[in-house]
DNA sequence: ACCCTACAATTGTCTAACAAGTACACTTGT
DNA sequence: ACAAGTGTACTTGTTAGACAATTGTAGGGT
């Protein structure tokens, strides 16, 4: 038994390792997977193996398809843009809705906390920081099926994340900053200052992420 | 071979068959789907339906614990009210936006001429209409992830129009008109009035059926 | 009447295998 | 030498059968 994994199901815990080590990038972009390979890491069944990349396949961390070999997911420029833009729609909303009644939910507070407490740190260590930061907005919103959307796209979100602090593309103390700025404007009641704010925030990793992939882009071709 | 479907993939055909009986009501809800009879009945191997089982269950048309029964999803008022807060959420925004370019999905537009034309027909009729009719807005944001996110939702969204239809809840032709007022606004270049028109039309809907659902709740217990 | 135990049913996972489709290298013809 | 067609190896899709683990239930004991 090559790799092990303690957990209640098999699956569960394939997947999960799987995504860790997509998340640290252990697995790069474009690797491919298939399916008897990792039943062979594993120590598992093929079947067993298979469940596990359907599931990613579901979260868009691997992409594959039709009798084709399952490969960690590559992040184009054009869809950096489709995330953010994404997210900055249901994000926006979802802090004009806060301000409208002033409410800063506290897990975002103590979740910026947490960044701050880790600007000395490696850029990557706030990425957990900042997803909680922006999951504790929406789940603010106290709807489930608006939460489980947002769920949905996070996988993809983390995977531009990772990008963006391991190319250092941000300061860290820009995004507790900025962050701050935004819990201000819903404690304020300013609706429009507080989508603003957000845009704002996540226009600035957009771009800078989108060109980034671009200028790779070219060089590659 | 007691029942047949055709198919590239057999898994997607049986899971395609299956939201077809839950949307047309023949499985009701809380009727229990065991992997081994499924099997059966399809004449395929347990995996080939247990796999179409995990299908459903990610679309939220079935419901199971680990090593339970998956069951048809029952829906109650709470769940009701959490799908409509949520495609309200999601939808209101949309239409904020479309209205602020004045832009009409001609889709939207053409879904709701289909409504009309079938007024005369059963409630039932205007249900597949109806879901374009939205869907269209939604995709006329030209945003694959939040076409993605709001897609997610659809499955919950049927059950419950299939319910609201067949318990003859709302007049069609005031949904029909209650549409054509949206897209109007949306014409006017009134964000406001648009998503207000929305918000209207989906809480009427939303109560509606929530009411009916407590209602039979009350009854039951 | 209530609790505990044992059994039946169902799901989770495995081994083994064959069919079908894809991709790449190789051969063949020009 | 180059282009096109063929063939083979690899990978996935699906099946069959089996056993372990868990859940729900029915029955027996107190």
């Amino acid at each position: 038994m090559s790799q092990r994994v303690s957990a209640l199901s098999i699956i569960d815990a394939i997947a999960g390792d799987l995504r860790r080590r997509i998340y640290a990038g252990d697995l790069v972009q474009g690797t491919p997977l298939t399916e008897a390979e990792l039943a062979a890491s594993y120590d598992v069944a093929r079947p067993t193996a298979k469940a596990a990349i359907e599931r990613l396949v579901a979260d868009s961390l691997l992409e594959r398809g039709a009798h084709k070999t399952a490969r960690v997911k590559t992040l184009g420029a054009e869809s950096v843009r489709d995330i953010y833009f994404a997210r900055a729609f249901l994000e926006s909303e979802v802090v004009r809705r806060l301000a409208k009644t002033a409410s800063v939910p506290d897990a975002a507070r103590s979740a910026n906390t947490e960044i701050e407490a880790r600007l000395s740190q490696p850029a990557t260590a706030i990425i957990d920081p900042d997803m909680d930061f922006h999951t504790a907005l929406v789940d603010a919103m106290g709807n489930q099926r608006t939460s489980a959307m947002y769920r949905s796209l996070l996988g993809e979100v983390r995977l531009c994340m990772t990008r963006v602090q391991s190319l250092e593309l941000l300061d860290s103390a820009q995004i507790a900053s900025e962050h701050a700025t935004i819990l201000e404007r819903i404690a304020a009641g300013d609706p429009e200052g507080a989508a603003g704010a957000l845009d704002g925030h996540l226009a600035h990793a957009r771009e800078l992420l989108a060109a980034e992939l671009e200028r790779n882009a070219g060089q590659r071709s």
